[in-house]
DNA sequence: GCAAACAATATGAAATTTCATATAACTGGG
DNA sequence: CCCAGTTATATGAAATTTCATATTGTTTGC
């Protein structure tokens, strides 16, 4: 075991390392669950709003857009997800969920919520209180600055330009 | 921006997202030095410390065995390292620094602490100071829960009850 | 109301990644 | 010593992912 190098105390390893192991478990159950990950994404962005753009999908789900359309194109395959058109925009193609994949969505998502309620629990409360917070406001800044790279530190969240997902605001 | 929906605050999501976000940058960085993403792993892992089994390399850099024997195969070709046997064990494989290899490692290890400067200083310094223990603690709680599947996060004993429960071992 | 620029999605082909398994080497029990 | 079980690495074939670009639709400037 590397305990005492670079890479053990490095920010961007112990993040990624963080990510894949506490995932590992929640993964494999939502393989269990019949669907791989990718698609476990779109169903929870799905669950949170139905019909979004695939371009938007990609985004959320941290991964590129050609790849998002196989991936949609199997889970409509599968049944779990239907295209749309968008009335605004003839370019858009916008996903809804099928009665079945919001039936797995729902569940899995519960399933979701239970699993990120044992992995803060293996944390101290004062840590599991903050951790939530912290990464929100890293997150924020990071997007920020890769919305305007010129400057570090933007605070007005001017990347407004950024679609919302199409639906989900009612 | 994600709102207020399911995804925007999950445990698992933003972790992801902080890591691919917080990682973007320098690894595009690290593309324009000629080596992709899995290759500057293995030169961060070697850097720690050279001479390292193929096993122990693909666990540190977060993948399977078969592909970072296949990493190796391509740094191997481009002369970045070798191979050498292991005295101790002849099926294990050491994969060593070569001069040119080590060069390379050094320059962006020094890159790494660089940019792991910034991304801390775009936070509180209060946050700054604790999210490395932070992550390390639950890193180390992750790994020993995977080691030890049944026994050390967990007091309640109830989890053999469920089997679709999402946490329990899958 | 047209042309150029931009944006969203799709797709062929190449490269990578995964999965299952082969091969070789170590370990411990008889 | 030999066997069965296990570990480390490698590899063929299938599946996925990436890259570049095609296609279609929208917006902007004139």
């Amino acid at each position: 075991m590397a305990q005492k190098g670079f890479v053990s105390s490095y920010l961007l390893y112990l993040l990624a390392a963080v990510s894949d192991r506490a995932s590992a478990q929640f993964h494999a159950h939502v393989r269990k669950a019949g669907i791989r990950v990718p698609e476990w994404r779109v169903l929870a962005c799905l669950v949170d709003g139905d019909g979004a753009m695939i371009t938007e999908l990609a985004r959320l789900a941290l991964m590129e857009q050609s790849r998002m359309t196989r991936i949609i194109d199997q889970m409509e395959a599968r049944g779990l997800v239907r295209r749309g058109a968008d009335a605004q925009d003839g370019r858009r193609v916008l996903v809804h969920l099928t009665d079945a994949g919001r039936v797995l969505a729902e569940r899995l998502v519960a399933d979701a919520r239970a699993h990120e309620a044992e992995v803060l629990a293996a944390l101290d409360p004062a840590d599991a209180a903050r951790i939530r917070p912290l990464l929100s406001a890293l997150l924020a800044r990071l997007e920020a600055e890769a919305a305007s790279p010129g400057g570090a530190g933007r605070r007005d969240g001017a990347a407004a330009a950024t679609p919302e997902m199409p639906g989900a605001g009612g």
